[in-house]
DNA sequence: CGCTCACTTGAAGCAAATCAATTAGTGTGG
DNA sequence: CCACACTAATTGATTTGCTTCAAGTGAGCG
């Protein structure tokens, strides 16, 4: 995800030790200790950035590690026998990617970096190797997948009962909360996925998503000029999305606060 | 999922450990020696069979332990904002479920018996606790939530972007691979969701599953009897499914014994 | 028997897809 | 610098697959 006043990517920063890392509460070391950090550091490899368009691995290729977003983003997407694409995943900073691809040692899909991005290798032989010896880290893994999981069929329940609107809405709200978890605005921030991306990811067409974006915009939820968005009335979008009182991840709530 | 001659369930199958467990190649013990299923054995409660309609936990409820399905069938649902519930797993058994609920130790679904229904209760500490101790476990659990992730993409890929046809074939298609892997006939069973659940399910009306199957039945696909299925042509259903070519769960295809 | 419930079938309506035309940005080469 | 091709996005017109509404069937059950 392209961001307002991007910060450039300095050489010294792919040195950068986990427990240095800005996304470390959002990542894989939440909750060990310096000493464990420093051990899963050890197993960890910083590549060199991959460009926009570049892949980081391909459908079909074996499964050897798990990757952390360190900055930019990356889509994954599987194609079917007909040849058609389906975009399963955007993965922002701090997020694991390859997941999937654990249980039978290949990847069902694609991963594709949408800008200039910089990952974290971590092996996953090693990483369950010293997931056996530091329960936290264990656990967090645990965490990450469970997570996953659970996204996963929010967004089929969205797929299942909602309207474009409703898809749109939601998607631009998930993005909202998690570009605001990585300290981004909330409210204002470049979409890295094209409108196509957008429509393939929500089982919508691309003109479908078009529509969609003019509607809100004369309807004065949000500005767009391309891939730029800014948000006018987050709240009334929330509540198109279907999570107008589920404050769970908006500390604004009044109806939270007060509890 | 009710099937072709049922076996009873009797009192003494209660007892039945892992090592004896005939879901034990599809279960949590694959993979293990005969003394680590013993340690796993020791953790796992088998509790009183649940009847049709009885809930085995509820959305919101604080998550302690996964479930396997011993024998008999599981629903899962999540219900939002607006009370629309939205069926996400369909549990046959040596399946495991609750893994949605790791993250924050809620379950964010219900989860409710489609039929008699036996499980084992794993409480989920002392499976972590335990899964420290015995490598092979630790990989099996990783495994089965990667699988889980995997499943759950295909699922999305088949709401984004296939018609109802293609949807129930596909879900006929799942399941009939699944009983067979559970040495049930791949053929003729019941199913234990409804039209409605199936609907459900696969983002589709209960009069739209309706027209389908009576479609696919003149069309001399399968015939049907309420909620028994007999597949006549099991692989033109893949072909319609867009899994033709996809032999990997059918030891049948030819292209795919001879390599 | 009459009631309910699950399902089926038909007809009408609608949201989104498809088809089509236009605009605007992006890159290429003369 | 402009002409040209190419791609992404917008907007309008038309079509369509599924939903919605409606009516009816048949099994199961007190």
């Amino acid at each position: 995800m392209a961001l307002i006043s991007p910060q450039p990517i300095k050489l010294s920063a792919l040195k950068t030790a986990c427990k240095n890392c800005k996304l470390h509460d959002l990542c894989l070391p939440l909750g060990l200790d310096t000493l464990d950090i420093d051990r899963l550091d050890e197993i960890i490899k910083r590549r060199k950035p991959l460009q926009k368009g570049e892949y980081l691995f391909r459908s079909g290729e074996v499964f050897t590690a798990l990757y952390a977003v360190r900055s930019g983003s990356i889509k994954t997407y599987s194609e079917n026998e007909q040849g058609d694409e389906q975009i399963n995943g955007l993965y922002l900073p701090g997020e694991l990617l390859g997941l999937d691809a654990i249980h039978d040692e290949v990847h069902p899909c694609s991963a594709i970096a949408l800008e200039t991005t910089s990952l974290c290798e971590i092996p996953f032989i090693a990483l369950e190797d010293l997931s056996q010896h530091i329960p936290g880290l264990h656990h967090q893994l645990f965490r990450i997948m469970s997570k996953e999981i659970a996204s996963d069929q929010t967004l089929l329940m969205l797929m299942a009962q909602k309207n474009a609107e409703e898809r749109l809405a939601a998607f631009l709200v998930n993005l909202s909360s998690r570009l605001k978890q990585r300290n981004f605005s909330d409210i204002e921030f470049f979409l890295s996925l094209s409108r196509k991306d957008i429509g393939n990811y929500l089982g919508l067409t691309i003109e479908t998503i078009s529509r969609t974006f003019s509607h809100f915009q004369s309807k004065g939820l949000l500005e767009t000029d391309r891939k730029y968005v800014k948000i006018l009335d987050l709240h009334k979008l929330k509540s198109i999305a279907g999570l107008a009182s589920d404050c769970s991840q908006d500390e604004q709530c009044p109806s939270k606060t007060a509890s």
